[in-house]
Parts: C-alpha cells; structure tokens; sequence
DNA sequence: TATGTGCTTATACTTATGCATGATTGATCG
DNA sequence: CGATCAATCATGCATAAGTATAAGCACATA
C-alpha cells in the first residue's frame, strides 16, 4: 500500500540553485517536494493525490510559468499556485493574480512570506479536495436517477407539491410519490431539507 | 425627486491632469465621474447608491490609495476598487489584489484597458448591490422573529421533524406548528425548500 | 413463447403538516 | 384593579406526504 504524504509542494523552475534552496527550505519544516526544471517536465510527471500547491517561476525556457497556470486553468486543475520571480513587472503580477494565483513573490523574499503563502495555500487546497470530492458523491447520486426522477427532484426542490408536479409532468400523483421516495434514498437525503442543499450545490 | 445616474466612477488623485484627463475619456463613453483629490476628501464626501467603481491613485499625499482601500474594507464598503499608478511595484499590485482590487494599472494604459476593467467592475458591482439588498429584505424579515420562532425555524431547516423540534425544545408539537406557521408567513416563504433557502443564504 | 425487469398506477393505510377555534397563563399598562 | 396582548396548548379537521401491496404494460432476452 502507498501511503501518500499528508501534503507536497511542486516546485518548477529552470535554475537547479533555486530549486533546490526552495526544496531545503520546505524541507526544513517538514514539507516535501518534487522538483521540476520545465512546464512540460511538469505537466508530463504524474501528480499525488493529496493537498499540493505549485510553486512557479514565471520566467522559464519553454512554457513559461503564466503559460502553464493557463494550461492548468484550461484543464480545471484547482492546484494553487504560487509564483516567484526575478525579473517580473506589474502586469504580470497582476495577470497571475487575476488568473487565481495566491501569491507572486519578487526574489529576494523572506523564507517566512514564502512559508505563510504555502501554509495557507495547502489549507485552501486540502478544503478545496473536501469539496470537490463531495461535490462528486453527489454527482455520481445524481446521475443514478432516472429521467423521471430527475423530472421530479427538479420541481420538488421548487417547493412544488405533489399534485402540482403531477400535473406539470402528466403523470398521477402516485406515480410522482414513488419517484420522490427514490430520489430520497438514491441522494441519500432523509429530508426535503437535505434534498434542496444537494440540488443547490450540484446546480449552483 | 433626484434621480439617481445608472453608474458612476469616483476618481481619487492628486494630479488634476490625470483625473480630467479620465474624466474626459469616461465622459466620452457615458459614464459619469466625480472627482477627489485625496483619500479624505473622498471618505468624507457622500457616495451615490447606485453601481460604482473607485479609481485610485496608489501614491497620493495623505492617506496612500492602498490606506484607503483597507480604510473601506474595514467599514465593509464594497466599492470596487481599480487602481492607476505611475511609480508602483509588484508587492503593492500584489497587496491591491490579493486585498481585492479588480485591477492595477500601470501608466502609461491603453483607455481600452480601463474601460473593460471598469466595465466588468460596474457589472459586477451593480450585482452585489442586488445580493446585498436581497440579504438586507432576509435580515429584516428574521429579525422580525422572536426568540422561539427562530429555534424552530433553525431546527425545520435541519431536516427535524415537529415532533421531534418539540422534544428539544421541551414544547408541544402544537405549538411548534404555531411557530412554524409564523416562521414561514414572516420570512414570506411559501415552501420549506424556500425557507431552507433562505436560511442558508442568511447564515451562509 | 416464456421470463424477467422497469415503469406506471390504484388501493389502502399511516404519519406529517397546516389551520381555525378557544381556553389558560403571565406580563404590561392605564 | 381591570383590560389587553402575546404565548402556549388542546381539540378537531383537512390536506399532504410516505409506504406497502398488487396489477398492468412495454420491452428486452433466453
């Protein structure tokens, strides 16, 4: 059995002395990471799935760090990113943050500022993977329904009664009764309560 | 009766080439603007209640644009704020950002530029205006509850049923039906999937 | 053809919810 | 003190919701 670390910090950049400053930096408090010298090098290395953030140089041979946060959003990828930079101006600062960055440090930076942006980097990202991951149990729920039930847990959750969705759908009230109760057990609700945040949230 | 301008943009600079050269460009595209020449002179001027935008200078004598965007944050005004700066740096547009500026300009821009960014902050204004009075009509409406009514109304949207709100709260199930009845009239919903709504929304 | 499966519907019943009327109590106020 | 108002609670009734059983139907498959 692999067990995977509780979190990990990418790191990309073309300088190794960067690198591998950064690595014993994390290292010293404990965080791992896994180096990287390219974008590509990057995107081509499998991922762990744990909290992660990624720490970018925004100037880099090949796709540049902003390139790559492009990619990245173009792939719905939620990692955070972290850029640092040498040689950076205003609008790239404020394209990357525009673009979800969490941060964009200028060297020389304090090892504590880097720190500070990682630490509540990987608190965001750990809640975001929460989130995510329940926002799939409902989604696999709601793909169980059938047409029908999805007919009627879109009107119940409306605050439709059963006699009016039984008209709007042409079918008797019986028949909306029992594709109510297996919407019910099929999302898991034990209450119409339950039932409209589910809707809410898959369909927000 | 003074009719309120569909949007207006408060302009804060020291330089009084720099803000009629804005003011005419925003004139020359329909929007309105008024004119500050300092952080004070803005806080202690009256705002319009319609959709707006602030453009701040970052370097002013006085209160500096990034004092007064915390002076805002801290009243909770939720002016967006896009700022224009000739001398600025990339801790300071990280700093506006991260504190929640739509943008941070460097001079010399394109009018294009501010236009779009100053568009998009109008809209995105004018709809938490929308938000922000829906919530307001949900606040007054909940505190027109008294203290029981609010416990019921916690404990309906927790999914509970009466007889069960009842043996919590050590009351009969009639009157927690009473109550419910009262929660719902006041609240003005018409279904629980309403009253969960807005529920949520209030203590979202 | 025979069989099984999924969907609809009906019947019958239980429980839950909503609401009106009225009695009781306790606090407030002129 | 008497009047009044708000809150609680009971009775009674109407409607809504949830569930089990069974029948009928379409459709796919052996």
């Amino acid at each position: 059995m692999s067990n995977l670390p509780q979190s990990i910090v990418y790191i990309v950049d073309d300088d190794v002395s960067v690198r591998e400053a950064l690595s014993d930096l994390l290292e010293s408090v404990g965080i791992k990471s896994v180096l990287y010298t390219s974008a590509d090098d990057f995107l081509s290395s499998p991922r762990l799935d744990c909290p992660s953030c990624l720490i970018l140089d925004v100037r880099m041979p090949g796709q540049s760090g902003l390139e790559l946060q492009n990619t990245l959003n173009a792939m719905k990828i939620s990692i955070p990113i972290l850029f640092i930079t040498a040689h950076g101006d205003i609008p790239m600062s404020v394209r990357a943050l525009k673009n979800g960055a969490v941060d964009f440090l200028t060297k020389p930076f304090s090892d504590q500022v880097l720190l500070d942006s990682l630490h509540s980097a990987l608190e965001w990202h750990k809640a975001e993977r929460e989130r995510y991951q329940e926002r799939c149990v409902l989604q696999e729920r709601y793909e169980s329904l059938n047409v029908g039930e999805r007919e009627v847990f879109r009107l119940v959750v409306r605050g439709l009664l059963n006699k009016q969705i039984a008209g709007l759908l042409g079918v008797s009230e019986i028949t909306v009764k029992v594709r109510r109760g297996h919407v019910m057990r099929k999302m898991a609700c034990n209450s119409l309560a339950c039932l409209v945040r589910a809707h809410d949230y898959l369909f927000a």
